[in-house]
DNA sequence: GCGATCTGTAACCATATGGTTTAATATACA
DNA sequence: TGTATATTAAACCATATGGTTACAGATCGC
């Protein structure tokens, strides 16, 4: 069971808020790069484009090495699952609920028809 | 194909970042309520729980219609279904990249019998 | 060692967020 | 008509966000 209170889930989300970080990480998803190939193409200054990395490592989806004086970024899936999960699970119940909803309207349209039945109007 | 510049995206992730909203959504999962049944549950004024609301509203995750003086909240489907689907895809995409490094993978080894096979070390 | 490169940090700014309290508005009810 | 109820609005506050510019450290290549 995935909770509503779960601070992982809140980074999560809020790290996917927002068009750079999704855009890093749709970059990320082709091949590893360092911070300055991620900054790159975004429209924002270099240590606006770190602090969305940043964002995404605390959020758990990034991850990076150093090696000499580059910083390598690559995904991490997992708490990708997790947000997958709770919008699933989610869906899951919702869709459900309005099946209980179907069923209730099938069962009082049901009713009707009985009752019609046993007093015809005509 | 699923954008990352998207405002409408934004806003259905960043409804989905906080653990209020998410109480709320499950709790419209199982059936209409108005603001004061919202509320009541969530360990915080009713005013908070207002913008609250408002902010799910923005993100079209939320409808109200007013009756009397009750404001009647219902979920609305379609966002959700597009962050899921953004989330889908980019998991598909992702986890298509990593079998094709897989692939890669194989290929080196493979290479690498090949050479061993014709030079043998011993 | 020296200059170019990759990155971080600090300081600053405007605006947004998440909460509060208090007051105002509209509706239901007796 | 008056009172309780459901909700919004306004004012305020602390902190976070998203951006900038300017500067400080490492590290690579010559």
């Amino acid at each position: 069971m995935v909770t509503d209170r779960s601070p992982a889930l809140d980074r999560v989300f809020h790290a996917l808020a927002h068009p750079a970080r999704r855009a890093i990480l749709r970059s990320l998803a082709d091949r590893e790069q360092n911070l300055s190939e991620l900054a790159a193409p975004l429209r924002m200054t270099f240590p606006a484009a770190s602090k969305h990395v940043k964002v995404l490592e605390r959020a758990r989806l990034v991850r990076r090495r150093v090696v000499g004086r580059e910083h390598i970024c690559r995904i991490e899936g997992r708490p990708l699952g997790d947000a997958d999960q709770w919008l699933e699970q989610f869906r899951r119940n919702w869709e459900r609920n309005f099946l209980r909803l179907d069923a209730l309207l099938d069962q009082m349209h049901a009713e009707e028809r009985d009752r019609d039945s046993e007093h015809p109007k005509r």
